[in-house]
DNA sequence: GGAATCTGGTGTAACGATGCACCAGATCTT
DNA sequence: AAGATCTGGTGCATCGTTACACCAGATTCC
């Protein structure tokens, strides 16, 4: 069980053990070609793995990238996780999983402990309009990836942003429930303090007077304005604005965007509760594209964000910056999310559909 | 940015380095409290925080366990996830995420890395009936723990497993159904070459003869015995199993068990398409009792594991095994599942029924 | 009263890899 | 021909912690 350390490799290639360190930090500029196939030889016959804990040690950097996530419970960034690790995977990193349960206190807990750590790399899924809880690791030198969360005019200038574009994807969602002939919709969260959340309704808002109409007249809601909230709470959320809007009290959407799908899906098992059909009698279009949208019943319309390109874009930022430094710090990269058009939006029942949304998941997702 | 080391500690409380890492590693026997009270102080006040690759690389191991799961994009793994690392964060320790996708070369690699990394140990989430592929790591010293696979006549004996007793789960979900008055009784699954999706099998077949019916007469199908399959194919394979098994071609099931969620989601929109109604027409039940069931419409009644606790056994096993060594060896823990009842089970159309099932999902729940 | 034992620590050699400073020998300049 | 430069490496101190071996001084034993 004894290791095969450097030095063995360089016993057994007949060269010094720097000459292996040399040729495994790829300076091999001042190398001749004989050398180096003796030492990979060596390398490969005695079967040699670098001893990560000693490599840190000595050069004061991981492998390994941090990846902070409000929780891998919620489909959406167990999603996202998966496709973390495996773009981690392709460029030789591991990847070391926290849940902050969206509490800011346990963000800055985890990110000072894995900077502490020498951790190669942080990728903080958070919607906090602040980064000033983790600015003291940022002020020592930690260059941090945030997700989910555009950059922000007082965030540290070393600070990479990768999002979608939440505007357009607000625009987007809302659009297409108007061009299906909707003049009466409602958009449903909680707390829209996050800065993800605030752009979406944004985006809702500039549709609806593109199209002219104005965001006044639009039925709304103001039952949970509650601060943060998880997974259950989210669907809860949905649920009672529907049994809200539906109460009789005002004017009824034929309409609503949800600000995620598991909000969208919440609000149509209000929307059953109160006897009314999901796509028949009410459309609903969701954010985030989760596998529960296309498993659903009727398969839910929703905003996809390309999680995938997403995460590979995160991990080479979250690696690369180290090698790179400054040079192109403060970056913010909006990726433009695209409508998966299902069942669970049609045309508004009693007036003039402007067109028949039949697409199926299948053909709209172009598989 | 200077680390503070066990050095600066020493100094400020007026001891030998040594006595620092004694305090740090619990050799306190033979230390007078005055001392201890003022290294303690000296810790406090200079934040000192112990280098994790200089102790791993002196003690040769880590503060960190492995996990190894099939896939967090999976909404049970992702839970199953979350509840490990809070488990382990209890336990003041990190988790490395690795997905395998369910492929036996990638658990070998991940675990041997892991392995050679120093990692305290692994939680290997695999339904392969042999650990052949990772026997190596075993025979040299590694502590595994495998999750959702009972132990197998022919594993190393110092592998502990931890999973749900399938056989009782598969008993439980098909009692439900017999409860409820149905005798033509589908199981839907893929291939069943998986011990534990053999053992729920074992489970229905158990039940059925018991309330004195045949499985031979049950209806079934055969279409796709493919080996392994993905979350994707899963509820395909479900909304496949729905399309054959009322093609008409032979006597109907009114209720089917689905070997976990995700198919029995696919059976469930296999059975809209045929124009039936889950619940009213034919009875579903599914396994795992991840967050779509309760979101699904109608609720999923389901056979839920209890994830939290086996996520804390698992990670004390993972943890602990290093101390204790060999002393409890080969241990096997099957915990018992639940079922959840919901709204997606009910008495059977045209027949007389024992008893209605109108429990919903909180109730059954207790929340 | 001298040896044995106990108490509360300390000294120090690793753990394995890194990378700067350095160095022979060969080749080039002028 | 002798200094300068280049080529292809090597020597060694070092990262921060650990834990075994050891050691003074105090106490106990016969």
């Amino acid at each position: 069980m004894a290791r095969t350390t450097i030095q063995d490799v360089a016993r057994a290639a007949g060269v010094s053990p720097s000459s292996v360190s040399n040729l495994l930090n790829g300076r091999t500029e001042r190398m001749v070609p004989a050398t180096r196939e003796r030492i990979e030889r060596a390398i490969e016959e005695l079967g040699y793995r670098p001893n990560r804990a000693a490599r840190q040690l000595r050069s004061g950097h991981t492998q390994t990238i941090g990846l902070v996530v409000p929780s891998v419970g919620n489909p959406f960034w167990g999603a996202f996780a998966r496709e973390v690790e495996v773009a981690a995977q392709a460029k030789g990193c591991n990847v070391l999983l926290c849940n902050s349960e969206r509490e800011p206190d346990r963000e800055r807990r985890y990110v000072e402990e894995l900077w502490e750590d020498g951790i190669r790399g942080i990728i903080l899924c958070t919607s906090l309009p602040s980064l000033e809880h983790v600015a003291g690791s940022i002020k020592d030198g930690l260059r941090l990836v945030t997700f989910d969360r555009p950059a922000q005019p007082d965030d540290p200038s070393s600070v990479v942003s990768i999002s979608i574009d939440n505007g357009i994807g607000g625009r987007l969602a809302t659009s297409h429930l108007i061009e299906l002939g909707h003049e009466r919709i409602a958009f449903v969260s909680a707390s829209i303090r996050s800065v993800n959340r605030s752009a979406r309704y944004r985006g809702y808002c500039e549709a609806i007077e593109q199209a002219g109409m104005s965001v006044a007249s639009m039925p709304s809601w103001t039952g949970v304005t509650a601060a943060e909230f998880g997974d259950v709470e989210a669907a809860d959320v949905g649920r009672a604005a529907a049994h809200a809007l539906f109460d009789g009290s005002g004017p009824a959407p034929t309409a609503a965007v949800a600000i995620n799908d598991i909000t969208a899906l919440g609000f149509a098992r209000g929307l059953r509760d109160m006897g009314l059909k999901v796509g028949e009698d009410v459309s609903v279009i969701g954010f985030d594209d989760i596998i529960l949208a296309d498993l659903y019943d009727p398969p839910l319309t929703t905003v996809r964000q390309p999680i995938a390109d997403m995460a590979r874009l995160a991990v080479g930022e979250a690696i690369e910056r180290a090698a790179a430094e400054d040079e192109q710090a403060g970056r913010s990269v909006l990726l433009r999310p695209e409508v998966v058009v299902r069942e669970s939006t049609q045309p508004p029942r009693n007036e003039g559909p402007k067109q028949r949304a039949n697409v199926t998941a299948r053909e709209a997702i172009g598989k």
